[in-house]
RNA sequence: GGGGUAUUAGCUCAGUUGGUUUAGAGCGCUUGCUUGACAGGCAAGAGGUCACAGGUUCGAAUCCCGUAUGUCCCA
């Protein structure tokens, strides 16, 4: 690269296509079991309807850094993409395609249904993994796997067929959330509970054999009266003793119910009377069953009023809901309406309001199988990052429910269960099996597949996700093959919390189920991502930006960057595009110190200065203390402060400092020594900046040194030390605070850098190395440094670590401000020592305390004692 | 209602088993720079009773108890 035909603004579009066509072209993402070590991470599966936002992109980034990283450190490394079915939201998008064409799913077959969703799939599913790509996402695509390929689906129905013969799956009556816009049952975890502002119907129900008599109940839900198999008090209400062994009649349908007791009912609540419609409402049901009451179910499928409801037949349920309370205020049932505030459930997938319901469904009983995966987060077997996910998770194992795993749609993978003509059923991994066992069962050797019917229903598309880590190296079907025996288990997972129940707790537990091991050895949970407001990003709040217009605009690398600062470890993070700004700064930064260095005319015949032998004995220290604190930052997830020691030590430390300490004079050429030095250093920091920042390392790295064909950062070794001189560093920091005072000096003043200055050093105890001289001179523009034991007049001066320094300043020195800003140092020392002086003459501190704390303590006061003298005699002088 | 978690600079957060902390970072802010890498930049600076009230300790931002407020999960 020739120096001018770089341009001073860092441009991603040229750099960002080119190199991951190169990768992908020479296969450096693609894994295969070899001897080295292993590094896996199954990507969370996206949804196949998804498109690319803003979580997806700090969760992927976060995967690329961990899987680019430990590529980098010589393990064979395996990010494993692909997708989930989504059969609910798939089968959503299908149905409304097909309705603009003027189809109904009822006028189609299941395999007819089933061909257009394929067809969707193939034309719209799987955007979310190109996307991917542009963010750099470096993916083994050639492993790429979708939960309904032939090899995923089968392992699900064994799974589902052994499940069932150990006895943990089974088939029941239970009250299920149903979600009426999608026609199907949803787990507990798929529905959102949220404050509604509704109103508290209180209507009065006409005591059976009294003309004028009534009870008055109140309900959220007045349609539902026509459901009303009972009402309920609690045995110890007085007010309603009298009333015990009577009847109601139940408004609008005149049935007449029983009055029933039960401790259950909450006497301040409402009128302490309770309508009780067992087949609507969870708590309704369980004391129906306990008082053996009839169960009336008034709705269809779709929400609407079911002939069993016998009024407002057909009306959907909040038609209905207006319609009841225009009937009972007609009826003179309505006694009054207040307002309301109750949390009402919302399906996670339709958004539609959650019906409770009677149904039949395939469940899975997980208190058993729960253990070994709550033993395993118990005992950090399996470590949750950040950790306060353990009580979390804890408690919800704790209390685990049954797994509602049927859904009544077409797309997922078909329920194995064939019915038999008397009811009975059985299980099989496909239909010939099945025959076979239904022969069996029914003694009949001419049984035929047309006397039985297979299960309409398909399984909860979490019981294809929960398989992920195993089925994706098909260790279901063949549990010792290659790949599952090498990958598994996988190192990290990389998710959001809210998804820690659906599914990392549940793969858990088909991890130790299946192959007796843990599926992976740690979590990472991200935070949420949420607008500068705290609001969570949504596409129907419009808060959301679009990721992908974002990279074209700030380069991959920089959004990265940008996503990265703001999450730190556990947190929400808020986004703000001037993150990303801040992002594509940094590139930005690095390229023009590239710039900087390569721009410089080398010569071999001039020797190194020592001003860039100090700064390379410096820098490379600084840069073994950064390795050292990355490798700490890593091994606790901490991506951000990894993030942010790599951004200091570049901007700070090398250009700032290393850069500005060796760089020749305007017009004069460099040694060629501080040159290789310099683009050593820079190959360093570009190495540990590539998990970040993969592009724009890729294109400079391939620029420091000359390189072959088939040659990457991203398989270059990352650097390592083991150790570094921190004593190197401190004396350096000195330096520093003494270049800084200097500047300061020339700022107050307004002394041009231009202009030099002289330097007077006064040892207050000890003697005075001088060991940075020729860096301090160079950085502060000095013509001398010279030790002196006397005071100067006409100078301001500085004490550090009991050294003062005396910058001589003849004639511009205002004596009265002078003192006053020595005053306050003097102050403050003062306080300071005091502070130390209490501690040390405290008898307790300085025999309870360990020897190295009180060893410090008396360094501390020495130097505050030195300071303290140096600032006394420099007011005296004045 | 039950549980978790938090409260440190204008904002977002660090602060490790209590002791180099009269507390750090990034961003933002103020002031000065048409500095031959970068204004997407450079240099210098201001800014905090560590939510509040007790306690333990020689010593507390850090441990304990309580209060307030926020937030998340579960019901």
């Amino acid at each position: 690269m020739n120096r001018l035909e770089v341009s001073a603004k860092y441009d991603p579009s040229k750099t960002e296509d080119k190199w991951y066509s190169y990768w992908m072209e020479k296969g450096f993402f693609h894994s295969q079991p070899d001897e080295r070590e292993a590094f896996t991470i199954v990507i969370p599966p996206p949804n196949v309807t998804g498109v690319l936002h803003m979580g997806h992109m700090l969760n992927n980034t976060i995967q690329d850094v961990l899987v680019r990283r430990a590529r980098m450190q010589g393990k064979n490394a395996c990010w494993l993409p692909g997708t989930d079915h989504a059969s609910i939201a798939t089968e959503a998008r299908v149905v409304a395609k097909l309705q603009k064409a003027g189809i109904q799913k009822t006028d189609l077959t299941r395999n007819e249904f089933l061909a257009h969703a394929w067809e969707w799939k193939e034309e719209h599913g799987g955007i979310i993994l190109e996307q991917l790509k542009k963010l750099g996402a470096s993916c083994d695509w050639d492993r790429t796997k979708f939960t309904m390929d032939d090899q995923m689906s089968e392992s699900v129905i064994k799974v589902f067929v052994d499940l069932f013969r150990k006895g943990y799956i089974y088939r029941g009556v239970r009250m299920v959330n149903w979600d009426p816009q999608a026609k199907t049952a949803v787990s507990d975890e798929e529905v959102n509970h949220k404050e509604v502002q509704s109103k508290l119907y209180y209507v009065r129900y006409l005591i059976d054999g009294t003309e004028d008599e009534y009870l008055t109940i109140a309900t959220t839900r007045p349609e539902t009266i026509l459901g009303d198999t009972a009402v309920c008090v609690n045995p110890g209400d007085d007010r309603f003793k009298h009333l015990a062994g009577k009847k109601v009649v139940v408004p609008m349908v005149n049935r007449v119910v029983p009055i029933i007791q039960d401790d259950y009912v909450d006497i301040e609540f409402g009128t302490g009377a309770l309508k009780i419609t067992p087949a609507h409402d969870i708590n309704d049901y369980e004391i129906g069953l306990k008082h053996k009451l009839e169960i009336i179910d008034i709705f269809n499928p779709d929400g609407t009023i079911s002939d069993a409801g016998a009024l407002f037949v057909g009306e959907d349920r909040f038609k209905a809901r207006k319609l009841a309370v225009k009937e009972l205020e007609k009826l003179n049932c309505l006694v009054k309406v207040e307002d309301y505030v109750n949390k009402v459930g919302y399906s996670e997938r339709t958004d539609a309001v959650i019906e409770p319901k009677l149904s039949v469904q395939w469940f899975m009983s997980m208190k058993e199988l729960a253990e070994p995966a709550l033993d395993a987060v118990n005992s950090d077997e399996i470590q949750l990052h950040p950790p306060k996910f353990k009580n979390i998770y804890r408690h919800w194992m704790e209390n685990v429910r049954d797994w509602c795993i049927s859904r009544q749609l077409w797309w997922g993978q078909r329920i194995p269960a064939w019915y038999l003509p008397g009811g009975e059923f059985v299980i099989a991994e496909n239909e010939e099996e099945a025959l076979i066992l239904a022969r069996e069962k029914t003694g009949n050797p001419d049984f035929s597949l047309s006397d039985m019917k297979q299960d309409e229903d398909v399984l909860d598309t979490w019981f294809s996700s929960w398989l992920w880590p195993i089925s994706v190296f098909d260790g279901i079907r063949n549990p010792n093959n290659k790949d599952i025996q090498y990958y598994y288990p996988t190192n990290d997972l990389v998710t959001a919390p809210e998804i820690l129940f659906f599914w990392v707790a549940r793969m858990i537990v088909a991890g130790y189920e299946y192959l007796g091991k843990k599926p992976f050895n740690s979590v990472y949970l991200t935070g949420i991502v949420r607008d500068s407001q705290r609001r969570k990003m949504s596409k129907s709040l419009g808060n959301s930006p679009n990721p992908l217009d974002l990279i074209s605009q700030y380069g991959a690398d920089g959004v990265r960057v940008g996503m990265l600062l703001c999450s730190p470890a556990g947190n929400d993070l808020l986004f703000e595009e001037a993150l990303i700004e801040q992002g594509r700064n940094f590139g930005n930064k690095i390229w023009n110190a590239y710039r900087l260095v390569a721009g410089w005319e080398e010569d071999d015949e001039i020797k190194q200065a020592e001003t860039a032998k100090l700064a390379g004995k410096w820098f490379d220290t600084k840069l073994k203390q950064a390795i050292i604190d990355l490798e700490d930052q890593y091994s606790k997830y901490r991506l951000s402060s990894a993030l942010m020691i790599c951004y200091r030590l570049f901007w700070d430390d090398f250009s700032s400092w290393y850069l500005e300490i060796i760089k020749p004079d305007y017009g004069a050429p460099i040694d060629a020594q501080t040159k290789q030095e310099a683009f050593d250093f820079m190959e360093k920091l570009l190495l540990v900046l590539h998990p970040f920042m993969p592009f724009i390392t890729e294109e400079l790295w391939q620029a420091v040194r000359e390189r072959q064909d088939g040659e990457s950062i991203m398989i270059a070794s990352m650097p390592t030390a083991d150790s570094y001189d921190a004593d190197l560093l401190d004396r350096f920091d000195r330096v520093k605070e003494l270049i800084v005072f200097i500047r300061s000096v020339r700022a107050e003043k307004n002394i041009l850098m231009r202009n030099s200055l002289k330097l007077q050093v006064r040892p207050i105890e000890g003697d005075y190395a001088g060991e940075f001289d020729p860096v301090i001179a160079k950085l502060a523009n000095l013509d001398s440094i010279d030790i002196i034991s006397d005071t100067p007049e006409g100078a301001v001066s500085q004490v550090i670590k009991a050294v003062e320094f005396f910058v001589l300043l003849e004639g511009m020195i205002d004596p009265a401000e002078e003192k006053a800003k020595i005053e306050k140092e003097l102050g403050y020392a003062k306080g300071f020592l005091a502070g130390v002086e209490k501690k040390l003459s405290n008898e307790r501190f300085v025999q309870g305390a360990p020897a190295k704390v009180v060893e410090k303590e008396q360094q501390k006061k020495a130097d505050a004692e030195a300071k303290v003298k140096a600032l006394e005699a420099q007011l005296k002088d004045l």
